[in-house]
DNA sequence: CATAGAACCTGTATGC
DNA sequence: TGCATACAGGTTCTAT
């Protein structure tokens, strides 16, 4: 469910209310919330038992909070606390002991981290696509051409695939278009390819592609260099607007991390809004299937490729 | 290596 | 009411 803006949403409220807080204790009410945990479940609660959440980070939809060096003699590696949060994923500040107690009972509580001052943060999600693990942090160049920098990015080693963000400051938008273009397949898959540029779910991708009036199965080999930046430019400036307003939600699955909905819903133009009018010319939206989703577009506003 | 499709899990909405 | 099916915002693994 959630994309860039949701979870930069959440990134920066971990920045404001869990950044300095240390975790007493560990419970993993699902075990398969934490999978990607090799080491098995108890081997997390126990790397992460008395450490402090030093920051809070994010590329793409991989979020991720570096914890402290416990000994601080040496150089141990760093570390830090990885969470994906899928399709239904929400990581929940519990601030009082009202709302660790009521938040205990929640249906989809899978991992629960306690902390030493009495909060809790809840790892809380129906799906169970979102997962979290202990990971180590490593300096890494980029997967792609995407952006330059001086010095390489620290980042977990399950990130090191995923290429920067349309938010990130180093990303390189004439690469990502020449990354793009270099891709034989739709315009709207390459969009959505996390080594590509990453980010981008359904949602953004669609709105995306309208405002760059470009339909989602026009092949990249046909996309000059102009248009895939006026796709890039189309995607990026969405997901600031939807930054600004606290990310999209449409119900109850998702909430930021004070458990308040985002509303940027209300001001799709296509996603969802099959049969309804685009905003630009009134054609009905339409709707077809797209790899076991939909892709919405305008017809008129967006023609289909030839062939 | 690049690309397309299946698989992973849970829940809601819809139709018969 | 019961049951089957479609669909949901993502990533990884496997096959080609």
């Amino acid at each position: 469910m959630p994309e860039l803006p949701e979870v930069e949403t959440v990134r920066d409220g971990l920045e404001r209310h869990v950044v300095g807080r240390t975790v007493r204790a560990v419970e993993v009410r699902r075990p398969y919330s934490v999978r990607r945990h090799l080491a098995g479940p108890d081997d997390l609660a126990g790397r992460l038992a008395g450490r402090t959440l030093t920051a809070a980070a994010r590329r793409g939809k991989f979020l991720w909070l570096p914890l402290d060096h416990p000994g601080a003699a040496g150089v141990p590696p760093d570390d830090a606390l990885l969470a994906h949060l899928g399709m239904s994923g929400q990581l929940l500040v519990r601030g009082t002991a009202d709302d660790v107690e009521q938040g205990g009972a929640h249906t989809h509580l899978r991992v629960r981290l306690l902390l030493d001052d009495g909060g809790a943060l809840d790892f809380v999600d129906q799906r169970t696509f979102g997962h979290l693990s202990v990971v180590d942090l490593l300096p890494t160049p980029d997967a792609r051409p995407g952006g330059a920098g001086s010095a390489l990015p620290l980042v977990p080693a399950p990130v090191a695939h995923i290429a920067r963000d349309l938010l990130d400051p180093a990303v390189d938008r004439e690469a990502v278009a020449r990354a793009i273009r270099r891709r034989r397949t739709q315009i709207k898959r390459a969009v959505l390819d996390q080594g590509v540029v990453s980010g981008v779910g359904n949602i953004y991708a669609d709105e995306g592609l309208w405002r760059a009036r470009v339909h989602p199965a026009t092949p990249t080999a046909d996309l000059d260099q102009a248009t895939a930046l006026r796709v890039l430019d189309g995607v990026a400036g969405v997901m600031t607007d939807a930054l600004a307003q606290g990310g999209t939600s449409f119900d109850a699955l998702y909430v930021n991390v004070n458990g308040a909905s985002g509303y940027f819903d209300r001001s799709l133009a296509v996603y969802g809004q099959a049969g309804e009018p685009c905003p630009r010319c009134g054609t009905p939206v339409v709707r077809e299937p797209f790899m076991n989703r939909s892709s919405h577009f305008c017809p008129v506003c967006q023609p289909a490729p030839a062939g």
